[in-house]
DNA sequence: TTGAAAGCGCTAACAC
DNA sequence: GTGTTAGCGCTTTCAA
């Protein structure tokens, strides 16, 4: 597949190697070709400012002709900020922040931004060095996804510092005064006692895992369905464990399954659990779903458990959206006032390991 | 969490509003405060040219001092390259993808370069559209990682055309004698092989996928291992279905049940199918890995199946790093010679889902 | 409605 | 070793 080209002197080797590769038109070549100056084709193709029907006409052909395409470099060093969206993650092979990223690049090339990743790891230093290189090009945005550590705070500070407005996006982070978007943990939790409630299950059990504010709201959701729904309070158990982790979904099976009250639904904080529940389950010969239901958070591959998770999925794809649509208005300066907090609404989906009771 | 922030006159409300911003210092301001000239200046901070130690220290110093951060918008209109890479994928949700993603912004970002995503989806404009702000942006270099369209392949060539190197990384495309870097479906097959003969099985079934490059190497690869070493080709059965899904997986068992020589261990072409393959294996009441072993290839979500999925793991991050290595060479003008072909080796990654033959 | 011209911040050729 | 200077390609006053 061999891509001819016109044949020219060069070709015969009768000439040095000089690759004569014609110049990339610039906006003056345009000028020139249509008799006009440069500010005037600056205006046409810039879309600003005031031009004849004429002259728009023979610039545009000139350029056409030319195969003209601006310089976005130039275009920045005059007017300071370039079209590029910096956004920070710990990992982008965690489907959570691919998500995010997808949603954010779509609605930020769809307004000719570039979004550029930035995956800091575990590692300060990364954190900081991404900051830099965000200031030094001009970075016209910036969307954090990450833990707030002090770190990633200062840089955050520092983008700040030169009117580089930023928002966060899911993730603890919390940078003072700045938008931030999460996902309403407590209306979905809220949704997964109302399935299981639904479904008439009246003995719950919960696995919460200890000091995480998400899993801390899911179960305040769902123990607040309950409480609404007359569901009796002594056959809610309500137990944590130390990760969201299959193992820890494990233990934590263990752990309700000392109580009085053994649950015919087990809510796991989140997907990695509910597939230790699963295995757990499966050892005490209980079958899912027709002994016990169980429920996860998340959808991060609740399709490929067996039987298939039912779980309440995060709207990260719209999250990433929301989050190129706020740091746009707040870019391209559009009078929005105060810090925004949205918060996105989380949704059920079933599939096989919940089901009626008895 | 409020940042204190040095009083000023304007924190009393007597002065306009004006946001004094202290101006971001360029090297004009460094220059005056050290007292010498921007192009020493530049040479200092640049690294290059010569500067006597007493002014290399006082420029250094005063560059602290200002707080100076070159800016990289101004170089780039300079040298006419932007530090950007872009990076074409179909999705970044794909683990693949995401990996490669990883593994080229770690080293990218090590040489000082910026990795864009350019997610096309299924969409050829979308991939024109990236090529267009890819070249506006003067990006660096670029690297591809998704089937080759026709419309990619023309994104490619004009990038070529304005001198923008290229590489493809793993995926079906194919830029005429450019950098490339594949996984080693072959070998990949030859270890799945390699493994279960090891085990003692002699009757190995293969699921393959119709009109696929990878599947048919990966079975070649196989078969190449049973063949020398010995296995009796009758006991071999290969069977072909349509697509890598859990269903033809699915298919693919029921297809080999058909046969006469019902196999002791199955090798599916990816994780996907593995699990249909799992599924099927369970509605015919035979144990995994007890009654029949199998394997996949891919690693993507072998962890989350019960029993846990020994699989054949491709290097996808080392194929970022090793294309973003190969494309830097490039880009910095390295002489590298022709085109390079780069076979990266997989892995066999042994969990639960294999066992010695009875 | 259009044009001339002054930079944006940096690099690099050239002169000293 | 160091300084002068001319741009890179574009936007944007300001005048015409």
């Amino acid at each position: 597949m061999r891509t001819f080209t016109h044949g020219t002197l060069s070709d015969c080797g009768l000439v040095p190697m000089a690759r004569k590769k014609t110049k990339t038109p610039t906006i003056k070549d345009v000028a020139a070709a249509a008799g006009v100056s440069t500010s005037t084709v600056g205006r046409v193709l810039g879309g600003y400012g005031y031009a004849s029907p004429e002259t728009r006409r023979r610039v545009m052909k000139a350029a056409k002709q030319l195969g003209y395409r601006p310089n976005a470099i130039a275009r920045s060093l005059k007017t300071k900020q370039s079209r590029i969206i910096g956004f920070f993650l710990s990992s982008i092979t965690n489907l959570f922040h691919a998500r995010i990223a997808e949603g954010l690049q779509e609605v930020a090339s769809s307004y000719g931004y570039n979004v550029v990743i930035c995956c800091t790891g575990l590692n300060a230093n990364r954190a900081s060095a991404f900051g830099q290189m965000l200031l030094e090009s001009q970075a016209a945005g910036v969307v954090f996804s990450v833990p707030g550590d002090e770190a990633v705070i200062r840089v955050a500070q520092s983008l700040l510092d030169n009117d580089i407005p930023v928002v966060t996006c899911h993730g603890s982070i919390r940078i003072p005064s700045q938008d931030r978007i999460v996902c309403d943990d407590f209306q979905g939790g809220y949704l997964a006692a109302k399935h299981l409630v639904e479904l008439g299950h009246q003995r719950i059990g919960i696995i919460g895992v200890k000091d995480s504010g998400t899993s801390a709201r899911r179960i305040q959701g769902a123990a607040s369905f309950l409480k609404e729904h007359g569901i009796v309070p002594s056959r809610v158990s309500i137990v944590e464990v130390v990760s969201y982790s299959t193992e820890s979904g494990y233990t934590g099976v263990k752990l309700l399954s000392a109580r009085d009250e053994k649950p015919s639904a087990i809510i796991a904080a989140n997907d990695l659990m509910a597939l230790g529940v699963l295995e757990c389950l499966e050892e005490m010969e209980l079958r899912v779903p027709e002994d016990v239901s169980v429920i996860g958070f998340d959808d991060s591959f609740a399709e490929m458990t067996r039987p298939r998770l039912t779980t309440v999925a995060l709207p990260m794809y719209e999250a990433g959206q929301v989050a190129a649509q706020l740091l746009l208005e707040r870019i391209e300066g559009k009078d929005v006032g105060e810090e925004r907090f949205i918060t996105l609404p989380e949704r059920l989906v079933v599939r096989e390991s919940t089901t009626v009771y008895r």
